[in-house]
RNA sequence: GGUCCCAUCGUCUAGCUUGGCCUAGGACGGUGCCCUCUCAAGGCAUAAACACGGGUUCAAAUCCCGUUGGGACCA
């Protein structure tokens, strides 16, 4: 068998979305698993709408997921002579025809096969036109549909799909104004470019038979076709703004890890058995297209989170903890050319990263570690920094200055010590001791917390609390 | 309106091809318990589904037909 070719082909007509990076996904695993070749073609012949803001969104959204092309960029803007070529060469084979019809009688006789309850479609008129051509009308070209038999798709997700080749009409190829139409320009490329596998969204299925039937008319061989159902939001509509992000750079800036994201999305429609977790490479590995669910699959923004919670966890610490520097930034936690201490800041993401499911909820609770002084949660304060611990406080502080590494398994000893001298239960000291040393009365554990802070702020804050306890 | 697609816990899904192993499994979320210096994380347990109606068959989530519901495309 020839090596596989399929390609991911956006329109950037806007940010590149959820149910995209989907479609791009499973092709690229297809490529990946197939030893294949990923191509991307970006379809901008929608002039109007398309914009180059739209064409990087995408570029930086496929990079930031990790999706790399092997060919490509390829726009179709910049092909236009092929479209143009291919559309004559139709013409001129008898399989295709200039339309002069207006779009005025277009909609009146579109309007009348209505009233009479008949299919819509275009009546083929100019298909027999002969004389001269209308003057001061720029015709548009239209393909010569069978009207008879029907047209299978052997579809590798949804089966066998069949069309009776009578409910379609001679569509246009290129419009007026020398543009191929959507059905053409996909045709064309996807013949050119070798494309093995046509692996796209379920909109597209009724487009298949039309499709096909021009590459037979230009005489190519069809690509084999599969459609994924589309992604819908939680409440069984199609995604939309409305559900809260669709674009991919949103979830880059809401603070999730690309590898969450491209997990969450290859098990919303595939699966290998119970499997929910995958590497990147196990993904490649297991891949396959019999494997895909025909029907549609809610987007559930909950499980997504936790899987990003999961890879916060179990990524490499390093990589985790540059991931966040941006974060810190963004949030104010950390001034713009600061960088702090790498070991430390690892250390802050081991134990930070049990308790956040985003970089944004990490920055937020890394907060306490970088400012000189806490922000005092009040009524924390009122409630647990009380005379009562103030002589635990006093001896805690005379012996952290005693202690002389300042880490965990010390302080804990430190710590403990104090407690048996008191008598207080760990909860009794810890508690109050949290608030002083964060401010609020959630945090890691308190001796990573001591051991985060360092000896002289951890002092500070200790003493700080001490007055006022009043 | 026409054509096409789809239908298992709230959600993602396994099982459906080749009926019996399904008193329907896993995961997220929920609930409860355990662990515990807070919050998490973790562990254990638990509730929760074969859309409906007909067939076929000794036997159907699995096959067939219909209905209903959802979606897409075209207009």
């Amino acid at each position: 068998m020839n090596q596989v070719r399929v390609r991911f082909a956006p329109s950037p007509t806007g940010y590149l979305h959820i149910g995209g990076v989907r479609t791009a996904l499973f092709n690229w695993l297809f490529a990946r698993h197939e030893k294949g070749v990923f191509i991307l073609r970006i379809e901008d012949t929608d002039r109007a709408r398309s914009t180059p803001e739209a064409i990087q969104a995408i570029l930086d959204g496929m990079k930031w997921v990790g999706l790399g092309w092997d060919e490509g960029p390829i726009y179709q803007t910049d092909c236009l002579a092929i479209y143009k070529e291919q559309a004559d060469r139709l013409l001129a084979e008898g399989k295709a025809y200039l339309c002069y019809c207006t779009e005025e009688e277009l909609d009146a006789r579109r309007k009348e096969a209505l009233a009479r309850k008949e299919l819509p479609k275009y009546d083929g008129r100019c298909r027999r036109r002969s004389g001269a051509a209308p003057a001061g009308v720029s015709p548009v070209t239209r393909f010569v549909s069978p009207q008879d038999g029907q047209t299978i798709v052997h579809d590798l997700i949804k089966g066998d799909v069949t069309f009776d080749n009578a409910q379609l009409d001679d569509l246009v190829i290129v419009r007026s104004n020398g543009v191929p139409t959507y059905n053409f320009g996909v045709v064309v490329d996807d013949a050119r470019m070798a494309i093995t596998h046509v692996i796209r969204g379920d909109d597209h299925l009724n487009n298949t038979p039309r499709q096909i039937l021009l590459y037979r008319a230009l005489g190519y061989e069809p690509p084999q076709f599969g459609h994924l159902s589309m992604i819908l939001g939680m409440d069984k509509v199609k995604l939309s703004k409305r559900h809260g992000a669709t674009s991919v750079l949103e979830y880059q800036e809401a603070g999730y890890l690309p590898e969450a994201l491209t997990n969450y999305l290859v098990r919303l429609g595939w699966s290998h058995g119970d499997q929910e977790v995958f590497s990147s490479q196990e993904m490649i590995e297991k891949f396959s297209l019999e494997n895909i669910t025909r029907s549609p699959a809610a987007f559930n923004p909950e499980k997504l989170l936790w899987l990003n919670g999961h890879y916060l966890k179990t990524g490499d610490t390093k990589r985790v903890a540059e991931l966040l520097l941006p974060f810190l930034r963004k949030r104010g936690v950390l001034d713009g050319g600061a960088q702090p201490d790498s070991a430390w800041l690892e250390k802050l993401v081991v134990a930070l990263r049990e308790r956040a499911q985003t970089l944004v909820e990490m920055a937020d609770k890394a907060a306490p570690f970088f400012q000189e002084s806490v922000i005092m949660d009040q009524e924390a304060a009122k409630k647990f920094l009380t005379a009562a611990v103030r002589p635990a406080f006093a001896r805690l502080v005379a012996v952290l200055e005693q202690t002389s590494v300042f880490e965990h398994d010390a302080l804990e000893q430190g710590f403990k010590s104090v407690l048996a001298e008191t008598g207080l239960s760990m909860g009794k000291l810890a508690q109050p001791v949290r608030v002083a040393l964060t401010g609020t009365t959630v945090s890691p554990g308190i001796f990573d917390v001591m051991a985060l802070l360092g000896r002289e702020r951890t002092l500070a804050r200790l003493k700080k609390a001490i007055d006022l306890m009043g």
